[in-house]
DNA sequence: AACTATTTATAAGA
DNA sequence: TTCTTATAAATAGTT
């Protein structure tokens, strides 16, 4: 008797030529690493963000907490005074970092720091490092000025309107919505998938992404709540560990 | 004839009791996370960022092409003039899908952002939404005009000194560097650890990781460029697909 | 979207 | 930490 399924088979790690199979294989794997980012949050209390632009442009993101709060955060656009509990343990555990290595030698610290920007400006030939290309060139103290008044504009103009990146409303637990893809739940994290979210970040607002989720005990389950984007979902069904 | 090793068992997903265990099981998730990551990357042509935060609050990263990049560019914090190519053709295919948008109907586009600003006001009690919460509220056209000046200053100042949240110099290749890890070579993103994120981004120059790429014929190579932060770095050894 | 034979990831133990 | 081993989990190709 012959064998129905040939079963996985290796597959050599170039890019895919058959664009259906590629697809396929795109939100299966996506699926996947969003499936093990959860499994990280959970087992070993990490907090992870993800962004994914599939090659057709379709952006999709995992975050636990929270995309933008960790994506705010590892930028250094989120004060202190806003964060909420175990962001602001992190938070202080690093600037504790910062004052044990200011203590350790400042000068050394700005030499440092001398020495990068001096290795950047070398790489600024790599087209990779295009951001360095710049005409003006300012000092840190002329920087530390700018930084002031663009602070104070940003938290005046920022927290007053300023939508996040991905719209999440439920840490710890994931939505996955797509026009395409079904939505599936999972331990961990959010998942957000949107194609609108290129507008400047002060006008914008995503627009047709908003959760609601209900947590039977026992598990989670996610829907989405509002009507006018709703699609035809079918529900994958909460994960049981 | 007894087992001498009982294979791997199955888990339950909540955390790990064991600190020394749960080291372990973040690094080596981690590394497979990763992994998978650039496997998308490269078998898919996805574009991914990742971010990761340990519960010993050490910071890691993997981005292809560039996790600033994407994560700039998910937040509209880059302009398209800037953009290299792939990215530019991302960037343009949604500013057509904004224009699309647009044509559909502006004004039913701007009755879903009112509903959406109103449900993020309803929802401001969630202490998951602080961010929601301001004395101050201003219109569209008023937030437009901040916007715009905003965006002067951001690309002036932004352009100039803003350096990268993360330190990567080659995309395509990735090199993994901490004190206690292991470097790791890999196809398809730049990974990083840094414990020195949290400066202003405008002041920050993320210090301690330099990269420099070596690539024979063949399979990848990292090595870590500055003296000053070699640690002792076993060498992992490329992965061959 | 479901199905399986395989490949791949990884929990423990050394 | 690094290596091994047996098992759990992910997934390529099919239906």
């Amino acid at each position: 008797m012959v064998r129905k399924n040939l079963g996985r088979r290796k597959v050599e790690m170039v890019k895919m030529k058959n664009a259906a199979n590629l697809q396929v294989t795109f939100s299966k794997r996506r699926s996947g690493l969003f499936k093990k980012a959860s499994e990280l949050c959970t087992l070993c209390d990490a907090q992870v963000a993800i962004i994914v632009f599939s090659p057709s442009g379709k952006v999709f993101s995992f975050g636990h907490p929270d995309v933008n709060l960790l994506v705010d955060y590892s930028s250094g656009r989120v004060s202190n005074t806003n964060l909420d509990d175990p962001n602001r343990k992190l938070y202080i555990q690093n600037l504790n970092d910062r004052l044990t290595e200011a203590r350790d030698g400042k000068e050394n610290e700005q030499r440092k720091r001398a020495m990068l920007l001096e290795n950047e400006r070398e790489s600024s030939n790599n087209p990779d490092n295009w951001w360095r290309n710049s005409p003006a060139e300012l000092n840190l103290s002329q920087l530390a000025h700018m930084k002031d008044a663009l602070e104070g504009l940003i938290k005046e103009v920022g927290e007053t309107a300023a939508p996040p990146l991905f719209h999440q409303t439920t840490p710890t637990f994931y939505v996955e919505t797509s026009i395409n893809a079904a939505p599936a739940t999972v331990n961990g994290g959010n998942v957000f998938t949107n194609q609108g979210l290129f507008d400047h970040p002060i006008l914008a607002f995503p627009f047709g992404f908003d959760v609601m989720n209900r947590i039977p005990a026992g598990y989670n389950h996610s829907q989405i709540q509002n009507q006018e984007f709703k699609q035809a979902h079918p529900h994958h069904g909460p994960r049981y560990y």
